[in-house]
DNA sequence: GTCTATAGGAAGATAGAC
DNA sequence: GTCTATCTTCCTATAGAC
């Protein structure tokens, strides 16, 4: 039976995505990921150079579904406080429906890091995130015909920083209603800095 | 040549510190931990009963050092807002000066998070600083003489939340510019939400 | 391309002499 | 308690038949 190797490649990062969901980074080994996708342990080494090179495809896919649901967020009407607590809410929405993959996306990060040839992917990973925020702040400012009154980039690093903060802290504590809460602390603050009008 | 089992568990953790510090806690194998400590392979396991039992020594060491960093800082005087931003000051100081101690941190939870007999530790990790915060917020209140605006649990997670974003952004992308500018929006925005008086 | 079988190494943990 | 030698298991990667 043969199946064309892109569509393979396709079903192992696939398959690697739902073992690093379940079961975490570190048990993701070629042959947990070759049984999860139902194919024989040598079909890895033919899709793949090494391992290394299936764990960049799995970064990029992730990244990519994180900025293309950041992105969906932007085309959100209204005023300019409704588009900023509507981007936060649906964030945050998604982070209590699919808790795992926010673990994941940190435990991806670490992972990268420590590893010599895929370093490079972790900083790229941050600097996608920051630009992504980045825009939306921009685009908030010209949306209101305004300015911020403190510089885009600290804000988008600001912005970042609650995310992945309260992210954290509720991952690791659990208490959705307080982390929540002090996500909604945040919003509020950055409606008080856009201005003047 | 005979060394107290005590002091050996002491100096394996020590060593155990340093592997992780510098090449991560994956690469922190009895075996690479005990050729730090310089001991040959086989005294691992009549000082602990197994690599688990080493980890959560680690942990409670770290979380530990964590804290008496933490508490050190509530003794300096000054006025609320002076000895809030002293307190952010000198954690930030702390983060530039020792970046891999930071990074252990993360590392550390993530990895307790994952394996069953761990779990409850990490999660007891986070309570720990959630708790710390707690207190020095409530401290900071009774100096002022005041109260604050918004309830203290969700203070105390947006502290901790945006502690550790910034900490995390920082580690990953590097400027240190941008990412103490944001940890001072925040400080600024808390010395706000106190009152009245 | 596709698979089975296996190489080659590193991990945690233990056996047993001293 | 102390150490050397070894057991067992699991990993990534490859060899070689089809």
């Amino acid at each position: 039976m043969r199946v064309p190797v892109d569509l393979r490649r396709e079903r192992l990062v696939e398959a690697a995505i739902r073992v690093m969901l379940r079961d975490g980074v570190a048990h993701a080994t070629t042959r947990s990921i070759v049984a999860e996708a139902q194919m024989p342990l040598g079909a890895f080494h033919y899709c793949f150079r090494s391992k290394q090179e299936l764990l960049e495809h799995v970064i990029a896919t992730i990244t990519d579904r994180t900025l293309q649901r950041a992105l969906a967020v932007l085309v959100i009407g209204g005023s300019v406080e409704e588009r900023l607590r509507a981007g936060f809410r649906a964030y945050w929405q998604h982070v209590l429906d699919e808790p795992d993959e926010h673990r994941l996306t940190y435990e991806l990060t670490q992972y990268a890091a420590r590893r010599p040839g895929l370093a490079g992917l972790a900083r790229r990973q941050y600097e996608t995130y920051l630009d992504a925020n980045t825009r939306a702040i921009e685009a908030l400012a010209a949306a209101a015909g305004g300015a911020w009154t403190v510089p885009v980039p600290v804000l988008a690093r600001y912005v970042t920083a609650i995310i992945d903060g309260v992210t954290l802290l509720y991952l690791n504590e659990g208490d959705a209603e307080h982390a929540g809460a002090a996500l909604d602390l945040a919003a509020t603050h950055l409606c008080g800095l856009i201005g003047p009008f």
